[in-house]
DNA sequence: GACTTTGAGATTGTATTCATAATTCATAAT
DNA sequence: ATTATGAATTATGAATACAATCTCAAAGTC
């Protein structure tokens, strides 16, 4: 008998599903600057689909924060307000460092192999100077300690303030010698995940969170970012 | 010129956020039983409603993790498994911790007065064994340093937690050695709210959750409480 | 008798329609 | 000229209608 091909699983989300996402990532990724409104009927057409599973995401996204609504009045992208920042940093701090706890409590050899593979990477680009890379390697050794942290809800919780506060793009410009601390920084962190030791490693990442915000609110300060409120 | 009274806003709240809260309290104290389907037209019917709002709210609550939504299967009341609450409890102590911190930093001597008032009233309660109105007492001490330490971030993201916790009833039967041990951490919060000693109160409180996490899973063990689905 | 198959009924997903509130803009009044 | 008023328009809130999918039992097959 001849052993059937298993075809591909036909995935169809729901459209509800689906626009939460493709919404989510245009207001994080800021295609949809802060403060517009959002006119159902134009986005529900852009989109080709009628209001109801449209309506369905907004409801969503406003439970997360993203996007504002006023009852009889429709929906606005949130505006981040300084506020807000110095609100988001504290907590995802707190949630960084129980990332780093967790993570040294059970990560494994291999996990931290990749992780430092990530590092060394992330330390070539740094010298070559190749900040967009350099950003993404950064961002994805975060993104293995909390995985490697394995808990759900400190994931979730976390991303979901990750998407908010990253719609404040300070990323353009950061001093050299803001750089160098990173890197440094990200030194210890290596340090102390292979050392596992949580408590180095919580610390280090809370230090490191809070001057990446100083770094933040500096940048917005000067430059007057577009995105931000000053509240 | 007579001055105008000013008259109370009009608030109209729209039938999904309406059904967003009353939906949540059902799940949270277990009106509305974990694994149980909930059929739209069913749950609509009971509410008065059309379909349109009540799926709305069924979304957000399932973004919370309070209902699981299976396409174009349904809702069910989220199970709460053991393996949730030990993934929930830690970050509950990252936040409740963070809290303690801030409140510190923050609170006012009125605030304090407030709290130290609940938490003499909370020991006169204690004596008199009578333990519902304990827990209120307890409950509301945790509320007033989570908004002395003024965060809407924070509040909301800990209220989602315990919420989703809560649905844990364990209340029931604490031991007598455990409640006295709780006391004596409730002495310590206040001591170290009194001192503004934000690292002690931070690691007190803590202590006092991971306490009360141990006294929970022991009570499930035990009693195999109907809510909880062991994994 | 056990296992598919199939189709009617029920349930969810999406679109459309209707109702109601908000906005706009032209007009009138000061 | 500026503000106030109100009808027309537009957008949102909610209900209903229709389409797609699932459930489950009855019929059929081996």
């Amino acid at each position: 008998m001849t052993e059937l091909m298993e075809p591909a699983m036909i995935v169809r989300r729901s459209l509800h599903d689906e626009l939460i996402d493709r919404l989510r990532e245009m207001i994080v990724t800021g295609d949809l600057e802060p403060g517009t409104k959002v006119p159902e009927q134009n986005l529900a057409a852009k989109f080709g689909v009628s209001r109801t599973p449209l309506r369905e995401a907004l409801k969503v996204l406003a439970s997360e924060g993203l996007i504002t609504l006023t009852p009889n009045k429709g929906a606005t992208i949130s505006q981040l307000t300084l506020e807000d920042l110095e609100e988001a940093f504290p907590v995802m701090g707190a949630l960084e460092a129980l990332s780093g706890e967790l993570a040294c409590e059970r990560i494994s050899d291999a996990a931290i192999g990749v992780i430092r593979q990530l590092h060394d990477q992330m330390i070539r680009h740094y010298q070559a100077k190749e900040m967009p890379e350099y950003f993404r390697c950064n961002q994805e050794i975060h993104n293995q300690i909390l995985a490697a942290a394995d808990n759900a809800t400190l994931t979730s919780m976390y991303r979901s303030l990750s998407g908010r506060v990253r719609r404040a793009r300070y990323v353009a410009n950061i001093s050299k010698k803001r750089w160098e601390q990173a890197v440094s920084e990200h030194e210890e962190i290596i340090a102390a995940l292979v050392a596992r030791n949580g408590a180095a490693l919580s610390e280090v990442l809370k230090r490191h969170l809070v001057n990446k915000f100083e770094t933040v609110k500096e940048t917005i300060r000067s430059a007057g970012v577009g995105n931000l409120q000053e509240a």
